[in-house]
DNA sequence: AGTGAAATTCTCCGAAG
DNA sequence: CTTCGGAGAATTTCACT
């Protein structure tokens, strides 16, 4: 799909404020709310947006535990069969096929030290994982939403 | 602060889609639309909504390489200067302290590989990063946004 | 893409538990 | 003292230009 310099410059207000009305956002690229609707519109059709979603404090929810879990994997192992295992764990917020020693990357999220080792133990006992290597999360240091590069 | 169910379940309703109407919301959650609204108010008062944003795709708007770099740092290093430098690289999509073999991981975002490599030669050219250790992304098999726990 | 209007939704202020 | 429901104001969304 083709997008603009108009069309990058409400994605960012969007980024930045997912509730922010097409009124306010059209004042901001000088195009009517109509207008502006129509091309938020279509860019969700077209996937370019693919949701708004709040942003959650996970401490606040009782989240408090964080940490990203290299996964060794058997030679056969497909990513769709990666993608089906991680998927079926609460705890997985995200995972990745990497290039590099490990096989796929996982992001997980528990409430606590004892919960993450649970997932951690559940997601090893995966028939095609042979071996993990775990980073539990410290501190956040740097946590933006994705950066829309300014129009030219 | 203290959460009760209902704030939980407009939480997962907001992370869920942060455009709904507070009218839509209330109906879910046996509530008006303005007491919805004075909960949404009051948990963003207290930091546990920190906002709402659009979720793009990256490969979208043109960022279609990303990658996980572990940094490895002198002794002396503190999390708030790690923090300070990979702040400024707009690359940087998130930054944390581990445990574990290395003291951060830097999560990138970049347009093409030989963008990503001009990061990386940013990021290690930091005064206080010894080694890096690079994975990058082949595939994203899981994406979801932060779930909230199942009120009790 | 803009304009105008109808329907919906937001948001303040008073009322009730 | 906190939480909820109703009325004016703003916003969304549609047809048409």
């Amino acid at each position: 799909m083709q997008i603009d310099g108009v069309d990058q410059r409400i994605i960012a207000l969007l980024v930045a404020d997912a509730r922010a009305s097409y009124a306010d956002i059209g004042s901001r690229v000088a195009l009517s709310a109509p207008a502006v609707k129509r091309r938020v519109d279509r860019l969700r059709a077209a996937g370019v947006i693919r949701g708004f979603t709040a942003v959650v404090e996970p401490a606040a929810v009782g989240w408090t535990t964080e940490s990203f879990v290299e996964l060794f994997c058997t030679g056969r192992t497909t990513p769709a069969q990666i993608a089906v295992a991680t998927r079926r764990h609460p705890e997985v917020i995200a995972a990745y096929t990497v290039s590099g020693e490990a096989d796929a990357l996982v992001h997980l999220r528990a409430a606590d030290i004892a919960h993450l080792e649970q997932a951690l133990e559940r997601l090893r006992a995966e028939p095609f994982v042979t071996s993990t290597r775990s980073m539990i999360v410290l501190s956040r240091l740097v946590d933006s939403p994705t950066v829309v590069p300014a129009p030219s």
